[in-house]
DNA sequence: CACCTGAGAATGAACGTTCATTCTCGTTAG
DNA sequence: CTAACGAGAATGAACGTTCATTCTCAGGTG
């Protein structure tokens, strides 16, 4: 199937190219930033002219959907490991181990770049939002099963954990793209034992006292 | 020559001026966000010519840096502030307040395009690193303070609870800029509940448990 | 076999647009 | 008058996109 069907089934060839593409834009992405890159830059790095870009995407901006879409498709699968996992705590340490420690800063650099995109262009904004939705929808069926296995006390409530714990994790996001002096080990510890008092029930919302005479 | 400068009692018509264009410029990046905001469009937000506001930056992003170390200076403005507050929770409350709350999401928008932009542009990341710095030793302070008066345990280690802190408001920062249900009060809570918890002495680092067999 | 044929793949120079920046010249204050 | 101020057109570079052209190669033909 593989030499064969080069005369009419290039479908397959085509979803190879377009793959091929996406994987130099985002290697591009990463080393120029997200404005910066050109449409040379993607074509040299893909090995490529820039013309035959436009072969396999209508438009720059169809490919960074294309690479937003597959990165949201890469969280999905890593929430469908994690809920097989034995300890959730465990878990949720893997899960960051991955992203605070196994991914180059300049990839968390390119997540601040989406985020900036996604406030002002509604396509990757849906995107974004549709893999939030799915990490927090992940989250709370994470968190009842940690009741279930008597990792977490039974009246925590889901919602408001799931909450919790992505705050926590966009904030080292962000910290793991800016500081340069950033100890992964040390903030993974940072970020789980926030996480086991969570679970314990030692954490529940706080109802500021009246700040009225404060300035 | 060139250095005929206090001729008059202009330079305060020059500071106001740099003054003025630098509010139009944060009024235009809020409105069109960072990338997308020209030259012209800060000129118009001004009210004057494009080539005019040569005579007065000598470029864009002398604008933005501008933009960014004022937005400096008032961080250090409100932790001043912070620090009279009679108790630690009710400042922290307060200060979240205002910026959960109290600033239109357009400039948590810009805030994260800010971000963005500092991982790529040398600049705006030595002054966003300036901030952080600033904020990591202010909340260092609070920390010890709310030890004096008895909010903090005495071995809560500052350092940590710093960083704890700057990685749960940049979390809510962020949602703040992208979730369109985004509820200030809720969150405010939360994050509340998480610093009363620390406060007390309940959260500590956690050593993550070995993940060998985890995927 | 050698040679053609044609269609999709790929090229890369050129185009048109969008800006940051500069230039020119009129206006105003002292 | 002089010098600073300011408006707005002009400039030039950068970049996404297009398109006329070239390349490749599987089949057909003799």
């Amino acid at each position: 199937m593989a030499l064969a069907e080069t005369r009419n089934g290039d479908v397959w060839g085509e979803a190879d190219r377009r793959h091929r593409i996406i994987e130099a834009a985002e290697r591009a992405f990463v080393r120029h930033g997200f404005h910066a890159t050109t449409m040379q830059h993607v074509a040299a790095e893909a090995a490529m002219s820039p013309g035959n870009l436009y072969r396999y995407f209508p438009s720059k901006e169809a490919i960074v959907q294309a690479l937003c879409a597959r990165d949201q498709a890469e969280r999905g699968r890593a929430f469908a490991t994690f809920a097989q996992a034995e300890s959730v705590i465990a878990a949720m340490a893997e899960g960051l181990r991955m992203n605070l420690l196994g991914k180059p800063r300049e990839k968390m650099q390119m997540i601040l770049e989406i985020w900036a995109e996604a406030a002002r262009n509604p396509a990757i904004a849906a995107l974004c939002g549709a893999i939030d939705a799915d990490v927090h929808a992940g989250l709370m069926g994470l968190v009842e099963a940690a009741k279930g296995k008597g990792e977490a006390v039974a009246d925590l409530d889901a919602d408001f954990a799931a909450r919790l714990m992505i705050t926590v994790v966009v904030g080292l996001f962000k910290r793991r793209a800016h500081e340069t002096d950033f100890d992964g080990e040390r903030e993974l510890s940072l970020a789980l034992g926030i996480f086991v008092t969570l679970f314990r029930g030692g954490i529940r919302p706080f109802s500021a006292p009246d700040a009225k005479g404060a300035v």
